[in-house]
DNA sequence: GACTGTGAATAAGTTCACAGCT
DNA sequence: AGCTGTGAACTTATTCACAGTC
């Protein structure tokens, strides 16, 4: 099977969440150029992307939404549902662990852990929180595939490598630090400070 | 003066990123190769980002980290602050309001708008919260460039208009929906969803 | 006729290889 | 020697142009 590119991917996954909201609309086909309308990517690339998955379309009416999603759901996460551990319990962490979208898209925080010790043994959000101190044995035990880091910078690298040696095989990493971590780790780097100012130079730089 | 590209800028408030907490450590000098350690990229890759803006290292001892930062700072940044606004004050708005790292980097949230009228003249971290009806006026009245949606998916479009009228040239667009906005618009979504399941899939590729 | 699917062309981004400086 | 800076080669991603299908 042909290697399908980080690109693609986070586009299926978009068409996903599309094809998701057509199917509660009632809608049963859509065309390359409806979905390019809807995301604001070009019919083309749509088409590129869904032709990866194999030959899905119907020439005339274009896909049946529910067998275009259950196929890019099928060879895009194959998986029934993705566990993830939170390190943080802070604002964002906090508003992580309540993001309601995650029970539909198939992710579940299994675990989260917390250094201050009046957090410890909370729910939120039906979540338990535990000590930093368990997050090896529990990450063990359970099966967890990605680590979120929610704390500050200074405590990012610490949390890393901890997520390392636990095993994990993804970092999701929202503190505003560069991690140091073996090559085979994937990491996605969310800095919101640097989404929001590279969005106003983007609008500067049109401007000129 | 040649056109920067996104990537190129992206990386760039990396780099200044790095460079702020290397001047924080009393480091005077950098060089490719260092940036390259820390961050993750290639020496080279850091040369010909650098290269954009000049030629401002010294060989034999690489970039002065001061002068790198100014630099840096002067023709990605040249406001010294950028101002936005926030509509939605739930978990991850209040997140939002609450990040620390926004006033080192020169971003400030000048207003949030809410619905919920229980929220609406409250104060959060020093921000105020205004009811959506008065958003317009208070755009207009204060230099603001940006809009942050963080309100559920079906409100996300009737914001995202608002925000169109008000005047607004880019989104940073947390709500789990595609925006429709004018082709002169910059929008930068973050789905928290698609990112996890996104660097999900990526691992499961690597392991194949 | 109106759609999908795709090889070919183009554009964008990265890496290589090395010249130049101190 | 040890760094920067950069044209050229290469790789990746997008767009074009059109053949194929119902």
């Amino acid at each position: 099977m042909k290697k399908i590119s980080d690109k693609t991917i986070t586009r299926a996954l978009l068409y996903i969440r599309t094809l998701d909201k057509l199917t509660r609309e009632g809608r049963e086909s859509v065309s390359s150029g409806d979905l390019a309308g809807i995301t604001g990517l070009t019919d083309v690339q749509i088409r590129k992307d869904i032709s990866n998955f194999g030959k899905v379309g119907t020439p005339r009416i274009g896909y049946d939404v529910i067998e275009l999603k259950r196929i890019l759901e099928n060879l895009v996460l194959r998986k029934k549902t993705v566990q993830v551990v939170l390190f943080g319990t802070g604002n964002l962490g906090t508003a992580i662990l309540k993001y309601p979208a995650f029970g539909k898209q198939r992710i579940a925080i299994v675990a989260a852990f917390e250094k201050d010790k009046r957090k410890i043994g909370k729910r939120v959000n039906g979540v338990r929180v535990y000590p930093v101190s368990q997050a090896r044995e529990i990450i063990k035990k359970k099966d967890v595939s990605i680590g979120i880091i929610a704390v500050p910078p200074e405590h990012g690298q610490e949390v890393a490598d901890l997520i390392v040696r636990s095993g994990l095989k993804g970092i999701v990493n929202f503190a505003p630090v560069s991690l140091n971590v073996p090559k085979n780790m994937q990491v996605r780097d969310i800095d919101l400070a640097i989404e929001f100012m590279s969005l106003f130079c983007q609008t500067r730089m049109d401007a000129a």
